[in-house]
DNA sequence: AGGTAGGCGGTTTTT
DNA sequence: CCGCCTACCT
């Protein structure tokens, strides 16, 4: 059953004996597949326990798939901790050996919002007046924590970043960390490595335990995950990796192609090319590997066309005045070829500012459409207002949800209070909740502001105790009325925000409907923590709006790729870099989402785009010239006519987009 | 303490 | 353009 309809070389793959392997696997080639199929053939036919596996995925949604597909093949239901992304596996291991590092098993996993605003706090408290906003700095940080660079190795840290200060407000920034009982996405790989390093009897212990591990998307590991994984290899040394070095995307985000480009040399690994590709017809295999063709630094590989029954549509390339057109293109053409049965479309965008203008022609189209990773909902105000609560009562030590929640609703406790509960909590090194009670009962604050505080303290404790009493559902409940949360949108909702407020009392219902599907806090909260979770997705939509990034790894029928334009795609950033590094990974991204059609592929550019509020004029993608005319359907320029665009741009201001659009001109006369 | 007007800066991509 | 922050007002 298993080793049903695999080709020669999956099959290979799949039944590989023990040992380091690495399977490079084209786009549409059954990556999935042959990982799935590994790790069920490990089981049935190799007796091995589920529970010492290790699958590590990149996303949760490929880590759903494994455990779905897996459970199906095997007929019995797989929930093992070992698989998942990194992140998620490794907080669950944290979890348990936190204390380790100083963490108690209750910490919160701090989203980019409360990372931000600790940075904050770390630099107002050592009084640097930083030129450089929070979000850098906390990029920067993320950084060196990919490269396993810790805090306390000042010189590796002051070599790795040219930012002013970075190694004190680094220090203070864990520091901080560990105080409110926190952990952001980069210590849960961090501190878990540090403990597996330091304790020897913890690493023996699951070493011996895990045989085997399989990595997906091997490509897109960074420093800290391939040494996390290396060390927890037993001297078996059965590791599985899959990938496909044309797919690396994430270097950005501290992603080593040299960890997939130099493993077979490492490890002394076999390597097995899958080249057949299932998915997608000639002409889009053909331009796929033509624009990856321009790229230096790969492994290489043809992919063939193994699907003979699909057609084989030429690539339709469209070029239009404005973004708005294009949009409307986008939707009309849906429109058009919606109604037969069982089509699916994407549309993938190279960043989600794109997404506006092409959601408002789907909706204007009244098409059914479903936008992944776009505003997301565990970040949305009103949700994360709440999970603060939850969180404060979850923990004391949350000083980052008491600020948030002290005076929301209004309470009439302002700056001046909350500084002193913060000047209290510094000298005496306790969390902003102990400080306020402490100051509390020492009848430090007036009257009136001491009263005020009692009720805040006293909803807290109703909301601890109520905690343990009663299921997610009604203690969501409990808290968003209590707290008189829904009665400021009630009250605010007649004013002004009457629109704004209704939706954020809906996806308030929706907080309490996800609370439901849980059985405790701790569960929920890790879910809010590391799922990025969009609102409901209702099955019924065939049309999905996206990002190139996050298509990874899926297929459709039809696939719209708009905004081909020079700053737009490949991206500004990747143009002003002096070096090609960016440029070919663009490249690679653009190779991703063309290998996502499977029959029809859309291209398509505007001349002009409204950015920044200002119309700007663009020059098509040159990714659009490195393709044979021959695989296109239709014949338009990809160069753009500028000449008549010359003299508009003279006679305006120079924005961005025309100061880059004057740049390319002058490179490419 | 709280509300509001107007200045400013900022944009890839995500676990 | 839009959201955030600051400065100033009630």
């Amino acid at each position: 059953m298993i080793l049903d309809n695999l080709n020669t070389e999956q099959y290979e793959a799949v039944v590989y004996k023990n040992g380091p392997i690495l399977v490079l696997s084209g786009a549409g080639t059954g990556k999935t597949r042959v990982l799935t199929s590994r790790f069920a053939y490990l089981v049935q036919n190799k007796g091995v326990n589920p529970q010492s596996i290790m699958a590590v995925t990149f996303t949760n949604k490929a880590a759903s798939e494994i455990k779905n597909r897996v459970s199906k093949e095997l007929n019995l239901s797989i929930n093992s901790h070992w698989i998942g992304t990194f992140h998620s596996i490794f907080a669950k291991f944290l979890r348990k050996h936190c204390s380790i590092v100083g963490l108690k098993p209750n910490f919160t996993i701090l989203d980019i919002e409360d990372q931000k605003k600790l940075i904050k706090q770390v630099i107002s408290f050592l009084k640097l007046d930083n030129e450089l906003n929070e979000g850098i700095i906390l990029s920067e940080i993320q950084n060196l924590k990919d490269e396993m660079i810790l805090s306390t190795d000042n010189k590796a840290v002051l070599r790795h970043s040219s930012i002013k200060d970075i190694d004190s407000i680094y220090n203070l920034y864990q520091e901080r960390l560990v105080e409110i009982n926190s952990s952001d996405f980069g210590d849960l790989l961090l501190h878990s490595y540090n403990i597996l390093k330091n304790n020897s009897q913890i690493l023996d212990k699951y070493k011996s335990y895990l045989d085997h591990i399989l990595i997906d998307e091997f490509q897109d590991t960074n420093v800290i995950q391939y040494e996390l994984i290396k060390l927890l290899l037993n001297e078996n040394k059965n590791i599985f990796c899959v990938g496909d070095d044309d797919q690396s995307i994430y270097a950005w985000r501290g992603a080593k192609v040299e960890n997939i480009l130099n493993f077979p040399d490492e490890f002394k690994a076999p390597v097995i090319r899958l080249t057949k590709n299932y998915r997608s017809n000639d002409s889009i295999l053909r331009a796929a590997s033509e624009i990856i063709g321009h790229n230096k630094n790969r492994l290489g590989k043809k992919l063939e066309c193994a699907n003979k029954e699909i057609k084989n549509n030429k690539i339709i390339l469209q070029s239009f005045y404005s973004q708005e057109e294009e949009s409307l293109w986008i939707a009309d053409t849906i429109s058009n070829l919606i109604n037969h049965k069982d089509v699916s479309f994407s549309i993938l965008v190279r960043m989600t500012a794109q997404m506006r203008s092409i959601e408002d022609k789907l909706i204007k189209y009244a098409l059914p459409y479903e936008i992944i990773g776009g505003p997301r909902f565990f970040e949305r105000k009103e949700v994360k207002d709440i999970i603060a609560y939850l969180k404060l009562a979850h923990s004391n030590d949350s000083d980052l949800s008491f600020e948030r929640i002290i005076n929301l609703p209004r309470r009439g406790i302002g700056e001046q209070t909350l500084n002193l509960i913060i000047q209290n909590s510094r000298e005496n090194k306790i969390s902003f909740l102990e400080s306020s009670r402490e100051l509390l009962n020492k009848k430090f604050f007036p009257q009136a502001v001491s009263t005020k505080i009692t009720l805040f303290l006293s909803l807290i404790d109703k909301c601890k105790d109520l905690m343990h009493k009663t299921n997610l559902e009604d203690f969501g409940i409990f808290v968003i009325e209590e707290s008189g949360y829904m009665k400021m949108l009630e009250i605010e909702k007649n004013t002004k925000k009457k629109l704004e407020n209704e939706t954020r009392i809906e996806n308030l219902k929706e907080l309490v409907n996800a609370m439901s599907e849980f059985s405790n806090l701790e569960e929920f909260l890790e879910h809010v923590g590391l799922v990025n979770d969009n609102i409901k997705n209702s099955e019924k939509n065939n049309i999905t709006l996206m990002t190139l990034h996050g298509a990874k790894g899926l297929e459709f029928d039809h696939v719209f790729l708009p905004g081909w334009e020079e700053g737009i795609f490949p991206s500004a950033r990747a143009l002003e870099e002096k070096c090609n590094k960016s440029l070919e990974e663009e490249r690679r991204l653009a190779y991703v989402g063309i290998t996502r059609a499977k029959s029809n592929l859309y291209i398509s550019y505007a001349t002009s785009r409204y950015t920044y509020g200002v119309n700007n004029f663009s020059v098509p993608s040159r990714f659009l010239s490195e393709m044979n005319n021959s695989v296109f359907s239709t014949n338009i320029s990809k160069e753009g006519s500028f000449k008549s665009k010359l003299k508009y741009i003279d006679s305006e201001s120079l924005s961005p987009g025309k100061k880059r659009m004057l740049e390319f001109l002058k490179k490419h006369k």
